[in-house]
DNA sequence: TGTACATCAGTGAACGCGCGTTCACTGATGTAC
DNA sequence: TGTACATCAGTGAACGCGCGTTCACTGATGTAC
């Protein structure tokens, strides 16, 4: 079960350079592969090839680093969805381009959880708060995951989609069942479904959604 | 963060008596006030007043005592289920009361989650798998969480509120909405909210599953 | 009803473990003159 | 362009921690005769 790390650590000069920048990427791959639990100062040390607590040169603490890993995973995550939304194409039909972005921020987020598992963990691992998430978190269009979401459901009542009677709370409850179908997907009974079926699955939930929330 | 037992470990007897029950009663005590991780065997059997190692007469480890706690954590989800399904009253119009009950499941899951959260994330931590979720997480009904929404569903359709066509993968659509509002509740977003607001809002979502699945 | 004995639940002591964190240090680097 | 020096990134050694688990034991209990 011990990881050990294939790259020696090796080290001409006495400064590391950017050990900063070398333990969050350490971090990362521990979350990457052991979830938030995995992220243990003193491995991620080990991989940058320097002692334990030369950590705290960069780090408070534990927790500290872990803080800036969770952020990494949630940015990550926004760049998902984000690509799923790039994917889309040049809209001709606002309304039909309105929906296919909400279904995107979607499948975006259930195939982050599915192939990032353990940075999807880190990412929600025992707290999000609107502050931390205010962070590190955003993608490359400045915005974090859930406000991807609402940006979606933003365009799709501004492109008649959606009444505006039923826009408020409308994020909360396609997160719900988004995020919902993720933790079943990587802890629950569909675990054991192909990528097909999950595929499938996912469309479905997606058309709950939509149908659901009044989407026209 | 050091928890002391109010109960000092008093025995007069040599032998303990129940010692497999102690130490179950004290790990689901635990997972109550800190989920699964809190399920430490030493502190379980500092609690019944026992030496360490003494744990091992009735469970081969640490793991098998975490799985006893969540099977009994699973059990009493099911239990706080079929109190919401009990408090329905008679059925007179069967339509109304099969779409009812499909809504109490949902309350008791969010309920459940808000008010015993250690032992809804000790009922998840890690792994469901069907195999371990059939042996002792039963409610007073002999069925098992998943069970009781898909017998909820089955009325449904027999009463004529769900089409058929649309019954196959129901419990999974449904069961991602309420887990995933359950989830961020407890760690996410949600958790500011009173619990008036979630009661609104875990009846919006119950609305939208409804709606979007297709109930008549 | 009384005694001998096997069973096995709980004891006592001890392990090795890797963890996060603290301390006083050393020596490369970059800046001021 | 050359030297003196402050800075502070990384070192080396060591802690205490509580954990899960193993070992050989002891002594109360219940059963067989």
């Amino acid at each position: 079960m011990k990881a050990k790390t294939a790259t020696p650590p090796v080290r001409s000069t006495y400064r590391h350079g950017n050990l900063r920048h070398a333990l969050l990427t350490a971090g990362i791959a521990l979350a990457h592969q052991g979830g938030p639990h995995a992220v243990v100062l003193r491995e991620a040390t080990r991989r940058a090839g320097v002692v334990p607590n030369a950590a705290y040169r960069h780090f408070a603490s534990r927790e500290a680093l872990l803080a800036a890993v969770r952020a990494a995973a949630l940015s990550r995550l926004a760049v998902a969805m984000e690509k799923q939304l790039a994917s889309l194409g040049p809209a001709k039909d606002t309304l039909k381009f309105a929906r296919a972005s909400l279904r995107a921020v979607g499948v975006g987020y259930l195939h982050f959880a599915r192939t990032q598992t353990g940075l999807f963990r880190t990412a929600f691992a025992i707290r999000v708060d609107a502050p931390s998430l205010a962070r590190a978190s955003k993608g490359s269009t400045g915005l974090d995951p859930f406000e991807l979401l609402g940006a979606a459901l933003d365009r799709l009542v501004r492109a008649g989609g959606l009444p505006a009677t039923r826009r408020p709370g409308a994020e909360y409850l396609a997160w719900s069942a988004v995020h919902g179908m993720a933790m079943l997907t990587i802890d629950g009974p569909l675990q054991q479904l192909s990528a097909q079926q999950l595929d499938r699955l996912g469309q479905q939930l997606l058309d709950m959604v939509e149908n659901g929330l009044g989407v026209a």
